[in-house]
DNA sequence: TCGTTGATGATACGAGCGTATCAATGCCGA
DNA sequence: TCGGCATTGATACGCTCGTATCATCAACGA
C-alpha cells in the first residue's frame, strides 16, 4: 500500500479544516470542496474518509468539543491547586463566554451546528454524543463542593443553579455574537450574578 | 391597472409563508420557490414584492417580532389589572420559553435567523431593527417597579437582572429546542430562579 | 376608447452543491 | 518479484438554487 497514513490523523486534519471554515464563514460555506481546499487535499479524499456530508459534519463535532474542553481545563489548571470550587465555576463559565477570538469561534461554530439540528432534527439522532451534559454535571458537582465549603448558601439546589448558570452564560454568549452586547458587558452581567450567588469571601 | 392589490397585505402573506416554512423545515428549506408555493403564489410574484432573497428574509423578520410581541402582551393582559410587576416579569419570560407549539415555532424561527447572521454578518447591518432590546428594557422597567413595590431587594440592579433573566430564558430555550431538556424541566429551572430572585409574597 | 402602467405568469441561465465513476499510483505480503 | 489492495486523483451527473428575461393581462386617466 502507499505510505500507510494514520486514518485518525487524516480525519482530524479534515475535520478541523471544516471547523475552521465553519468558524469564519459559517457551516453553509463548508461545502465538501471548500473543506478539501482548506485541508489541502482533494475532494475525493474528503469523500474517502467521510463517505457523506452528514458523516463529515457529525464526525467533526467531537473535535470542537475537544477544543472547548481543553480550554476550560487550561483555565482551571491556571487557578493553582487546590482551587476553590467557586473559582472553578467562575473560570469554567468565563471560559465559555465568547470574549476572545478562540471562544468566539468555538461558540459561533457550536451555534452553527445547533442551527443544523434545527433544520434537520434527524441529525441529532444520528449523533451519539459522548456526554452532552458533561459540563453541566461538572458544574453541579463543583457547586455542591462550594456548599460544603460554605461558599454557597446551603438551601440552594446545585443542579438547578448549574443549569441556570450555564443557560445564562449561553444566552449571554448568543447576545454577544449577535452584536447586541459587547463581551465586556456580558462578562459584567455574568460576574454580577456570580457575585450575588456566592457568599462574600 | 389590474386589481390594485394592497401591497402590504401581499408582503405579509408571503412573509408569513416564509416564517411557516422556517419554523417547520428550517430557513434553509425556505427557497424562493418553496415560499411561493407555501403562499400559493407564483415565484415571479415573490420576486416582485421582494426583489432579492435577502429582502425577503429581512422583510419577514418584523412579522415574527410581531407574533412574539402579541403573545407576550396577551399573557400580560390575562393577569388582570393592575398586575404586580413581579407577575408581569414572570409572564413575559414564560411566554418566551418554548413550551407550546407557538412558542417553539417562534423560538426555532428566531434561532434560524440568528444562524443566518452568523453565516453572513453583513445581514445584521442591513436590518434596521425597530428596537431589538425592547423586551430587555421593558423588563428593566418592570423590575424597577418591583423594587418600588418591595417585591425585589433594593440593592439589585434592574438592568443587570433583566439582562440576566432574558439570557437565562434564551439559554434554557435553546436547550429545550436542542432536545437536551424538556420544557417542563426548563420551566422548573426558570421558576426556581425567579422564586429566589423575588421576595416571598 | 385607448395606450400606459401595475401586476402576474412561464421559462431560461449559470453556478454551486453532494455524490458517483473511472483511473492511476505505490507499497507490501506471498 | 508480482499481483492485489489501500490510497489518491480527475472528472462527470443531476439537482436546486437565486436571478433574469420575455410575454400577458387588466384597469384607469386622458
Amino acid at each position: 500500500m502507499p505510505q500507510r497514513v494514520d486514518h485518525e490523523q487524516r480525519r482530524r486534519q479534515i475535520g478541523e479544516a471544516l471547523l475552521r471554515i465553519a468558524a469564519t464563514r459559517g457551516l453553509l460555506a463548508a461545502s465538501m470542496r471548500e473543506v478539501a481546499a482548506e485541508a489541502g487535499v482533494s475532494l475525493r479524499l474528503v469523500q474517502y474518509y467521510f463517505h457523506t456530508k452528514d458523516e463529515l459534519l457529525l464526525g467533526s463535532l467531537p473535535y470542537l468539543a475537544e477544543r472547548l474542553g481543553a480550554r476550560i481545563e487550561a483555565r482551571i489548571r491556571a487557578l493553582g491547586s487546590p482551587p476553590a470550587p467557586r473559582d472553578v465555576v467562575v473560570a469554567a463559565l468565563e471560559a465559555v463566554l465568547p470574549t476572545d477570538q478562540e471562544s468566539r469561534q468555538i461558540r459561533t461554530t457550536y451555534d452553527a451546528f445547533y442551527a443544523l439540528v434545527l433544520a434537520d432534527p434527524s441529525l441529532a439522532a444520528k449523533y451519539e454524543a459522548k456526554d452532552p451534559d458533561a459540563l453541566e454535571r461538572f458544574l453541579t458537582g463543583q457547586l455542591a463542593a462550594a456548599q460544603a465549603a460554605g461558599e454557597l448558601a446551603a438551601d440552594h439546589d446545585p443542579g438547578h443553579v448549574a443549569a441556570g448558570l450555564l443557560a445564562l452564560t449561553n444566552g449571554l454568549g448568543a447576545s454577544v455574537i449577535g452584536g447586541q452586547r459587547s463581551s465586556e458587558v456580558a462578562t459584567e452581567v455574568l460576574d454580577y450574578h456570580l457575585d450575588r450567588l456566592f457568599r462574600p469571601r
